[in-house]
DNA sequence: TAGATTGTTAATCGATTAACAATC
DNA sequence: TAGATTGTTAATCGATTAACAATC
């Protein structure tokens, strides 16, 4: 089953000069693991990073990382290294997120106040503007700043607030009427923390959370 | 040029008749992402998964999939597809993850007490046997069947419970000590919550969560 | 300068894909 | 049987790596 790229061998592959290209997947998700670094980097105060320290926390190899940031420009120092700053700014720039993003939170439990009160999201550019409940113990309280709202004004936030990204902090058991919902209102990205197992349309992704594999992956490397 | 397979034959790779042989990165990652998509649909009672379906919710090529699994035996029936049950256990017995591993959990706020009261980790033989944190007001409370515990008895319950994974749900500011505590305690794995760039000797591997670079990876391509 | 680190090349290796015979 | 889906081949494409000149 063909969804028919056809790439044309003669269009440039990276991006540099050619900015209405698609990166590849693994660009993509490497460029975002540096940014994820380089995030946290800039935290603690670092000012410069060379590649040699990005391949440490990332377990990329340090010439693949300098291959693919030279693919947009020659963001480096030789014999210094990477601006940190500008380095996140190009990255954020490449990626086309610079901008902020609104994201609904679903579910107001212990995990949906720890996403909501935690800075995880507001570094990277989102920004959690509703967080709904089904649960009317809960619909009034307040989370940080925000009110926690029933689930039958999700629409309306949806529309007004300009949401494409939501995330599922509720049981299994309420995802995937939830995730139906969702993609009726038009949000485009789901980001599952429930480990049940939603179908959606073709336009809607959905990103599920499963720290426990992770931890499988890992294992596995320090097992053998 | 020569189009010749390259491969000596005698020299294995798939590992099925080489059980010594350690998988590469992408085939433990990919296999680790079929047994996600498997325990959730072995969850709401599905019986057999095609490669497709298989590709459908993990995004790897359904050929890549087959091919995958038939490296270690054909677990497959054509026509049909794989049996759920049986794919789970040949996965985590390639994996060689199919035994129980207990980790300690530092944090008991929000997030360590969604995580110690969520069975995603349960569901793939992990069980968090500790709760910890440094908080007075904390310790000593229930959380679930656990009694949170001060960071202190941590090199006890390491040393008593095999722990090789520590998930850290704890604040930026508190993870480096803690982690280097647990490396000197002998942890080999931390799954770290927060958003601290984590320094760690050679023999122990972090992962960071970062749920907002996941978001960043999905939205480009939303946006593209 | 001397040391460090980038940017880039060239070679190899593994991933990806389409296609299809085998077979349930 | 007829339809579906695996297991496998063969080809191509992208990732990975070592090496090193350029240069900060």
């Amino acid at each position: 089953m063909s969804y028919t790229v056809g790439r044309d061998p003669s269009v440039a592959e990276s991006g540099v000069d050619r900015p209405g290209e698609k990166l590849s997947l693994g660009v993509a998700a490497r460029l975002s693991r540096y940014l994820q670094v380089l995030t946290q980097a800039r935290k603690i105060g670092k000012l410069t990073i060379s590649s040699q320290e990005l391949a440490d926390y990332t377990h990329v190899n340090s010439t693949q990382i300098r291959r693919d940031l030279s693919g947009f420009g020659k963001f480096g120092k030789r014999g210094v290294g990477y601006n940190v700053e500008s380095l996140v700014t190009q990255i954020r720039k490449i990626l086309r997120t610079s901008g902020q993003h609104n994201i609904a939170l679903f579910g107001a439990g212990h995990l949906g106040t720890a996403i909501a009160t935690s800075d995880i999201f507001a570094d990277h550019g989102f920004r959690v503007v509703a967080v709904f409940d089904t649960d009317r113990a809960k619909v009034g309280t307040q989370i940080g700043s925000l009110r926690v709202r029933p689930n039958s004004e999700m629409r309306k936030a949806v529309e007004e607030d300009d949401i494409v990204v939501a995330v599922l902090a509720v049981p299994s058991s309420a995802a995937q009427d939830l995730a139906d919902e969702l993609a009726d209102a038009g949000v485009k990205i789901i980001f599952n923390y429930s480990d049940a197992l939603l179908q959606v349309p073709p336009e809607v992704t959905v990103h599920t959370s499963s720290p426990a594999v992770d931890l499988l992956y890992a294992l596995y490397f320090y097992l053998t």
